[in-house]
DNA sequence: CGCGACGTTGAACTCAGTCAAAGTTAGTGG
DNA sequence: CCACTAACTTTGACTGAGTTCAACGTCGCG
């Protein structure tokens, strides 16, 4: 039933650096399950350890952080290809929460063997610390959008930064693609008021750039929200190793 | 001339988990010198990629980004013990730019290691990857600042984490540290202006809670600065690996 | 049909940014 | 040793982007 790694639908995408046969072999044997939750679903808990670590196949999910007074910090939006779990696998403890927005399938990992593969397989582990770093190096750019970028400026680069990642996985293309998170999600992730994004979004929308309703977005002008958010018009991503 | 691992300074600090003498052993075949640099030396360029890694010994130094506006925003502080370069290591490049506030003294490592550090030394590795999810981690308790704290709850929990971290490092006591950075870094680092910066700064000064001036931080009220800025009180930071 | 979750809109308020100018400090060279 | 300069800090006045509060609209579901 479970999916095998060979077939895994995630490996031919461009945006993934290929696999030699004989680290599919292994991952094959590092992946001990699939598993499938529903909308809503917590996958890790700030603060717990735990015992799996996944790689998200399909679905799209949310890592946040719930700060003491009970507002909410999204650190970034999980999509397929993601690895789910390193802080819980090398220190002992997440220090984030990540929730399933829509039902999701993800392969899972046992924790213990993260071990062997540091020591078996100094290719994978390499990788694993070359996705530690993109991950370092996206917080970065956020932190930078955030610290910097006024309201619409931030709605714009979040909207391309999703549309463009959708389409290096095949989740979209010709301008539009399925974005079910709610605005209250892209508010936290941007650290603005429900209200504020709310108008923003009515904003663009009005201006004919962007549209983003009833789940659906619709990249109407991607130069020109390229320009607002102060991004690359080439945005290429580039290629990531894949776990 | 170059101090040799085994009688390295920061080895002993509590805040880092201790090495076997293999594994000291093999740093220092990893080890390939000794750097020092004047303030205002720039030891990573963002964009570059770099022929070597290091670890800070002494001095003090900023991470930053520069925006396309020519804005500049601090990623963090850079503290004896920080390793520099990771980036570089697993990415072809570096994503911000890495400048020495102070002079500093920096061990420095062959790039190329880095591979048999994966091949050969599989704990190293792993402690490499643990130190990239502490990165990360920092950084989206950061994100979760700035997305969510005023001006004010910036600054308290800056000087609280700053201060915590000197004094893990035995760089501060008794509520006093030197900490000669600029406000202008500061307000980079908090996504403020400079002017609300200082404004605040007096505030909390005239508030008898932190002074900061001339290059020294004072922490006049512990528990007030972090309940300002949202921090428990009992901040003990978790060890972690040197590098 | 009615309820709850989510989205939309307007009005009042405020934190923080910008502009502009003056004050301090440290370093340099005469 | 002092004068001059450049870099940094401090302060006030003004402005505006974004928050908060509050109400209303819309959609889907039991």
């Amino acid at each position: 039933m479970a999916i095998a790694c060979v077939q895994c639908p995630l490996r031919n995408r461009k945006i993934f650096d290929p696999l030699t046969e004989s680290e599919v072999r292994f991952m094959q044997r590092f992946k001990t399950g699939e598993l499938e939750v529903e909308a809503g679903a917590v996958l890790m808990m700030e603060g717990a350890n735990a015992p799996h670590l996944y790689t998200a196949l399909e679905g799209l999910g949310l890592r946040y952080k719930t700060l003491e007074s009970g507002e909410r910090q999204v650190i970034n939006f999980v999509m397929p290809g993601d690895f789910i779990g390193l802080q819980a696998g090398v220190m002992n403890e997440m220090q984030h929460s990540v929730e399933a927005t829509t039902s999701m399938k993800l392969c899972v990992f046992n924790r213990n063997a993260l071990w062997s593969l540091f020591a078996d397989h100094p290719g994978r582990a390499y990788d694993l610390t070359w996705s530690a770093a993109v991950e370092e190096h996206l917080l970065g750019e956020t932190l930078a959008a955030i610290g910097h970028l006024n309201g619409i400026e931030r709605v714009a680069r979040a909207f391309i930064r999703l549309y463009d990642r959708g389409e290096s996985l095949g989740l979209a293309s010709r301008f539009e693609m399925a974005l079910p998170y709610k605005q209250q999600d892209l508010a936290d992730a941007l650290g603005l008021s429900l209200v504020h994004t709310n108008k923003t979004l009515k904003k663009l929308r009005d201006a004919g750039m962007a549209d983003w309703q009833r789940g659906k977005l619709t990249i109407l002008d991607y130069p020109g929200l390229c320009e607002i958010g102060r991004l690359e018009v080439d945005g290429a991503l580039p290629t990531r190793p894949l776990l």
